[in-house]
DNA sequence: GTCTTGGTTCGACGTTTGTCGATGCAGCAA
DNA sequence: TTGCTGCATCGACAAACGTCGAACCAAGAC
């Protein structure tokens, strides 16, 4: 367990919430650094299985759920972990360990940057 | 069925009509297909070199721009090329020939669309 | 202790994706 | 006609991705 693995290379910490990025899309073009980090975001969202849940633990009580609630999306349990994990890197989810479940929940200053992102309104 | 303007008339041209979808995230799960559907745009802007391309546009005047004027992302022309019929695919952007040149839009309704999606306000 | 349940990590495999050079096509100008 | 320029498409290849079963870990219950 001492050496990193090249595949994992830190784009995203885990813990590092609220990134405002950038100025609405219109505004100016993004720089290739930005674009580097806020690509990973819509990316996260860029796969169906992962819009599922994430849809799933926003429409949920609180923004958070049990993955225990969640795990019925046609893919395997295995497949349900490597997905939130990705959401996760992105900084869209966090998540907690509550005696025998783990709960998920969404990071809203992060979504609410990719939507601001997203509003053109000039 | 040329001089139809984009903002007058319901988003029908491309051949997956990405068009406004679902209520906000939190309001519901999103069904299978709605996720099919969904996950498509989000990809479109998952890629570092497209993000920097429709933000290019986006931030060009009028939201649009000539393929001319944003092809020094760094990778080649062809790859720019494929980048923007992905886009253009997604719903994201229509493209118009005039004369020599061939110039990209940004859709806005469909993007308000992922911003809505995004906005997690209850 | 052992057993059971909820979740993550590992290893492997087939598919998709991003990238390029080469080629093709459309429009303009000699 | 010929030539040139702006973009799109083709073909190929390596890298990344989504998926699974197997194995592993964490927390209770017995």
């Amino acid at each position: 367990m001492s050496n990193l693995s090249v595949s994992e290379l830190p784009v995203l910490q885990p813990e590092q919430t609220a990134v405002p990025c950038c100025p609405p899309l219109t505004e100016r073009p993004l720089s290739a650094e930005e674009a580097e980090r806020t690509a990973v975001m819509f990316k996260a969202l860029g796969d169906p299985v992962r819009l599922r849940l994430f849809s799933l633990i926003a429409s949920h009580e609180g923004g958070e759920a049990c993955v225990c609630d969640i795990s019925d999306v046609g893919v395997s349990q295995p497949t349900v972990s490597h997905h939130l994990k990705k959401l996760k890197d992105a900084g869209l989810l966090t998540s907690e360990r509550r005696a025998t479940w783990v709960y998920y929940k969404v990071a809203p200053d992060v979504v609410a940057a990719m939507s601001a992102l997203l509003d053109l309104r000039r």
